[in-house]
DNA sequence: ATCAATGCAAAGTATTTGCAGCCCC
DNA sequence: GGGGCTGCAAATACTTTGCATTGAT
């Protein structure tokens, strides 16, 4: 499908390339929740982006929302602030320390590093107010996760 | 590592002591379920926390897991993955960035920085997994929380 | 034309709340 | 003894799912 000059402003151009090239169909649904998400900047919850889609798509629903999120983030194309789809968790770890969170299945391990714990953050967050403490999270896949995601025998997705 | 080798006779004596300090009863659910969380690795959730304080206190009830936990964390004596009493939020900026987060109010915003981006990891991760990105998160109060925490020092005059 | 995607409604989870009685201070 | 705390049950909030219909390819 060849591009037009004109296109370029369009904004859902990009939107449109990126479900296309994952292999997804083009809805007014996802474009509209998409370009949401990608030109908000506030990391809205679904709530919030169904609100903004309406004004535009008012038939929309909040289920095809939130399926459409969850979509985008399978996809890689948007992420999800903490620990998706999880229910709240605690942590009784009072020591200074850091985090790696699986991003399959939510494993969460604590490591400890004072090189970490010592980090000067950027100038650019007293534009938001006080920091108080810094963590390091590292996203990635965990061992079993790695396991279960590239077995011995090749087969197709299950 | 902070020594307890005192307190291993009676493990509760440290929850006791923090929650007297904090100015609340102290009660045999709360003993339950801050050493619950306090002596386990994996940042449970309130179920699972439940589910261990239920054994040695078989009336306990879920609603009063949830309360204290919530409890406990006012009081700054256990943290919450992720953000606190907040529904899924979606991020669509696919820059490398980090975040800070207010842990009052929940708002969070994106600050980039080359220097976290390219973060050396502690090698203590290799034990959990493979990572993929490193983000940085810094908590701390936003400046409207800021503002109405502090009008105690000057009540009339902003 | 085909089948993935949607909208609706209803179900399913997670979490909170009102209230009567209990127990710590 | 009194008021904060708990347990129960019911309510609420958030998110997912089944199914008939619609619409993208």
């Amino acid at each position: 499908m060849p591009s037009q000059a004109g296109d370029l402003q369009n904004p859902f151009q990009h939107c449109k390339e990126e479900l296309k090239a994952a292999g997804v169909r083009v809805t007014h649904q996802r474009l509209e929740v998409f370009h949401e998400v990608l030109s908000s900047r506030s990391h809205p919850d679904a709530e919030t982006v169904f609100r903004g889609v309406r004004d535009r798509l008012p038939t929309v629903s909040l289920d095809t929302v939130y399926r459409t999120l969850w979509l985008l983030n399978d996809l890689g194309l948007i992420t999800v602030l903490g620990l998706p789809r999880e229910r709240h968790r605690f942590d009784g770890n009072m020591r200074p320390h850091h985090h790696f969170v699986c991003t399959r299945c939510g494993l969460t391990g604590d490591f400890y590093s004072e090189e970490l714990d010592r980090l000067a953050v950027a100038e650019a967050v007293n534009e938001f107010g006080v920091p108080d403490r810094t963590q390091v999270e590292v996203r990635g896949l965990c061992r079993k996760c790695l396991e279960d995601d590239a077995p011995t025998q090749c087969k197709e997705g299950k």
